[in-house]
DNA sequence: CGAAGGCAATGGTCCTACCTTTCCGCGCCG
DNA sequence: CGGCGCGGAAAGGTAGGACCATTGCCTTCG
C-alpha cells in the first residue's frame, strides 16, 4: 500500500485499507454485506463518490461483489485464489505467455506438492481423494459432462493435503490458467484420455495413502508430463 | 472479468477493460501517460466519475500510478510481479499465514527452479550471476549496506535463467513475501551468515555454469533448508 | 542572476440531481 | 381464492458542476 504509506492522503484509500484490514482480521466474513454507499458515506463523513471508488477498487481486486437493485449492495466474497489468478493472468498477458510455459511451471511444482501431500495426508484427506476419484469414474462412465471441473479437482485436492496455504493458492491459480488454455483439446482426445487420467489418479492415490512421498513425486511427474505432451501435440496438430 | 462478460454494463469497466487490453497488447507501455480525467471523459462521452473509478481500480490492482499536480496524471507502471504479490499478501492475510508455510513453499519450488536454470542458462546468464555474486562480496566486505536487496537478488537471477515467466513471477512474489517476514532476523545473525550465503551461492553458480541440474537442485535444497532453519531459530528465540 | 510568488494544469473531494435495476408487496382480475 | 402485474422503495450508476490541493513552470522583482 504505497499511497497509504505516504500519509493516507485519499479518503477512498483509507476506506479500502479499513475494509481490507477488517477482512484479514476476520471481522468481515464472506457473505457479509457492507453498508449502502449513502450510509457508508454518512459514517465516514464523506461523499458517495469516495465510497464508490473504494468499493469499486475492492471489486476489481476480487474482494467484493457489488449488486444493484433493492437489497443490493457490496458483499464480501470468499477469499480464495481468485485475486491471485486475476493478477497472474494480467501479468502474464493472457496469451503473451505460451501454454508451454504454464504447463512447465505446473510440471515443476506439482511433483513436490504430491510428495508433501503424501507425507501430510490425514485420514479425512484420503476419504476426500477417494470421493473425487469415485466421482471421476461416474462421469467417465456416463461419457458426458464437462471434462474440466473434475479433471483439475483431483489435483487441487492433492494440493489441499499439504495444508500449506501459499502452495494451495498458487497451485489453484496455475490450474485455472492452464485449464483455460487446455480448452483447445478436442472432445475425442479428451474422451480417449479420460480413462488414462483416472488410472494415474488411482496410482497417485495409492502412493498418498501409503504415505510414500517419493512414489507420489514420480507418479505426478509422469502424469503432468503426459498431460503436457498431449496438449502440445494437440496444439501442433491445429497449427498453433 | 466476470462483470465484463455480463455485458459491459458499467462504463467504468469498459474503460478498465480497454486499458488492460491496450497494455497486454503492448500498445501502452510502462511510463506512458493516460489522458487526463477530463479529457478521457470527453473522449468516452461520459463523466469524470466513471473515468476516475476506472483509473482508481487500475491503480489498486497495480497497473497505474496516479500523480497529482501540474504534469500529473495516470501513468502506466512496469508490469512486474507486484500485482501478484499484492493479491497473494491479501489472500494469505498478511500474518494469518505463518512464515513457516512461506519458506516451506520456497523450499518446494526453488530446487526445481535451480535445476531448470542450470539446464537453460546461457552465457549472458552466467555473466549476470557472476556479477551478482561479485556485488555480494563487495557488500560483505563493507560489512554494511542493507542485507535484503542483494540476498534475494541472486535467487531472482537464478529464476530468470529458466526463461519461464510464470515461474519467475511466482518466485519473485514469494521472495518478497518471505523477505518482509525475514526482517525479524537480527543484525548479528545476518552478518554471521552472510559469508555462508555467498559460499552457497558460489557452489550453486558452479553447478549452473556446468549445466549440472541435479547438483543445482541439491545445493539449492540445502541452501533454502538452511535459511528456513535459521529463521525458525530466530523466531523461536524471540518467542514468535 | 537568483529567488520568490503567481499561474495553470491536473487530480481529489463534494454536492446534487436523475436514471436504471431489482425486489417486494399490494391490489386487480380471472 | 389464487395468480399475475404494476408501482413504490431501495440500492447502485451516471452526469455535470464547483471548489480545493498539489505541483511544475514562468514571470517578475530584488
Amino acid at each position: 500500500m504505497p499511497a497509504a504509506a505516504r500519509g493516507q492522503a485519499r479518503v477512498s484509500e483509507a476506506i479500502v485499507h479499513r475494509i481490507k484490514k477488517q477482512i484479514t482480521e476476520g471481522r468481515l466474513l464472506a457473505g457479509h454485506k457492507l453498508p449502502a454507499e449513502r450510509e457508508m458515506a454518512r459514517q465516514f463523513k464523506t461523499s458517495r463518490v469516495s465510497v464508490r471508488e473504494a468499493y469499486r477498487s475492492l471489486e476489481e481486486v476480487g474482494v467484493l461483489r457489488i449488486r444493484r437493485g433493492a437489497d443490493g449492495g457490496a458483499f464480501v466474497l470468499q477469499l480464495d485464489h481468485q485475486p491471485v489468478l486475476r493478477s497472474l493472468a494480467l501479468v502474464l498477458g493472457l496469451g503473451r505467455t505460451s501454454h508451454r510455459e504454464l504447463t512447465e511451471a505446473r510440471m515443476l511444482i506439482e511433483p513436490p506438492i504430491a510428495r508433501l501431500a503424501a507425507l501430510r495426508a490425514r485420514r479425512e484427506d484420503i476419504v476426500r481423494l477417494q470421493g473425487v476419484i469415485a466421482q471421476e469414474k461416474i462421469e467417465a462412465a456416463r461419457r458426458t459432462g464437462p471434462f474440466r471441473p473434475t479433471a483439475s479437482r483431483f489435483h487441487r485436492t492433492v494440493a489441499d493435503c499439504t495444508r500449506n496455504l501459499p502452495l494451495i493458492v498458487l497451485m489453484n491459480a496455475l490450474a485455472d490458467l492452464t485449464a483455460d488454455a487446455a480448452a483447445v483439446l478436442d472432445v475425442s482426445t479428451r474422451a480417449r484420455h479420460r480413462l488414462k487420467n483416472t488410472l494415474f489418479h488411482e496410482q497417485l492415490f495409492e502412493a498418498i495413502r501409503s504415505h510414500d512421498g517419493d512414489a507420489a513425486y514420480a507418479i505426478m511427474a509422469k502424469h503432468v508430463g503426459d498431460i503436457q505432451r498431449r496438449v502440445r501435440h494437440s496444439l501442433a496438430r491445429r497449427g498453433q
